[in-house]
DNA sequence: GCGACAG
DNA sequence: ATCTTGTCGC
């Protein structure tokens, strides 16, 4: 990656996508080793958020009134969106998707292999990348510590931080009620190993997970993450670029069925 | 063998 | 994640 033009077409290409789970764990085995978990950010000038959505065969959304199957019925595609932001003013400066073939199924832990390749297409059309990214989904806190965010970061030699709705993998203790309050994930088959933090963004509902995803600490994730909520569960970047994907779908769906 | 299991 | 409508509560 060390050198590699943005927008080359080797552009963040040190894999393929399309192997059997077994390879794709040998895979994030050999990543992990370029994996940084401590401190090491520029200074940061934009952020963003990122998430993808799905377009199933099979699904009802590709039936057409009349209940028959649309001719996209074999074409399962994932659909990957990026919002980014000035910080810290946090004004949306640019936004991009793209729409590439779905070519791997959910395994738990192999969630990056589904995901990743259309969330790549849609960075490659931003006019920049930006310095920290969000991700939908684990980042430390993954059975073997490469989760999502992890492999992104990795990938676009970036810093990252893995915003996840549930937990993957570990326990933690009692949460503070009030927001911006947190507790340590560890996990229990890991000598209680710290892997990430459980976060209270709003008081009075569920909380989300944290983890380091590279070049971050857990300390400084949990701080920016923090920052950038503003008041909903969901923190703005990961939130918004969900919304923009459920946008994306139902166009998608709109011009293709 | 049984249960858990990001999105 | 996707499918799917209304509905209970602040």
């Amino acid at each position: 990656m060390i050198g590699m033009e943005y927008k080359s077409r080797e552009w963040a290409k040190r894999h393929a996508w399309r192997v059997a789970p077994e390879q794709a764990r040998a895979i994030q085995e050999e990543l992990r080793k370029e994996w940084e978990g401590a401190d090491r950010l520029p200074e940061l000038r934009t952020v963003a958020g990122l998430d993808a959505a799905f377009v199933l065969r099979g699904s009802q959304a590709l039936k057409n009134r009349r209940g028959r199957w649309n001719a996209l019925r074999e074409a399962n595609r994932a659909i990957g969106c990026v919002v980014m932001y000035r910080f810290p003013e946090m004004e949306e400066v640019e936004r991009a998707s793209a729409v590439v073939p779905l070519q791997f199924p959910y395994i738990p832990g192999l969630l990056s292999f589904r995901e990743i390749p259309a969330l790549l297409a849609a960075l490659r059309k931003l006019r920049k990348l930006p310095d920290l990214l969000f991700c939908d989904g684990q980042g430390y806190a993954h059975p073997r510590r490469f989760g999502l965010a992890c492999h992104l970061g990795v990938l676009l030699d970036r810093p990252t931080i893995g915003c996840a709705k549930s937990l993957l993998v570990g326990t933690h203790g009692e949460l503070g009620e009030k927001a911006g309050s947190w507790a340590p994930i560890v996990d229990g088959r890991a000598k209680g190993e710290r892997i990430g933090a459980v976060v209270r963004t709003r008081k009075g509902v569920r909380p989300i997970y944290v983890s380091q995803g590279h070049r971050v600490s857990l300390e400084t994730a949990v701080r920016l993450t923090l920052q950038v909520a503003d008041g909903v569960r969901i923190p703005r970047p990961t939130r918004e670029a969900d919304a923009f994907a459920s946008e994306r779908k139902q166009r998608f769906l709109r011009e293709h069925v």
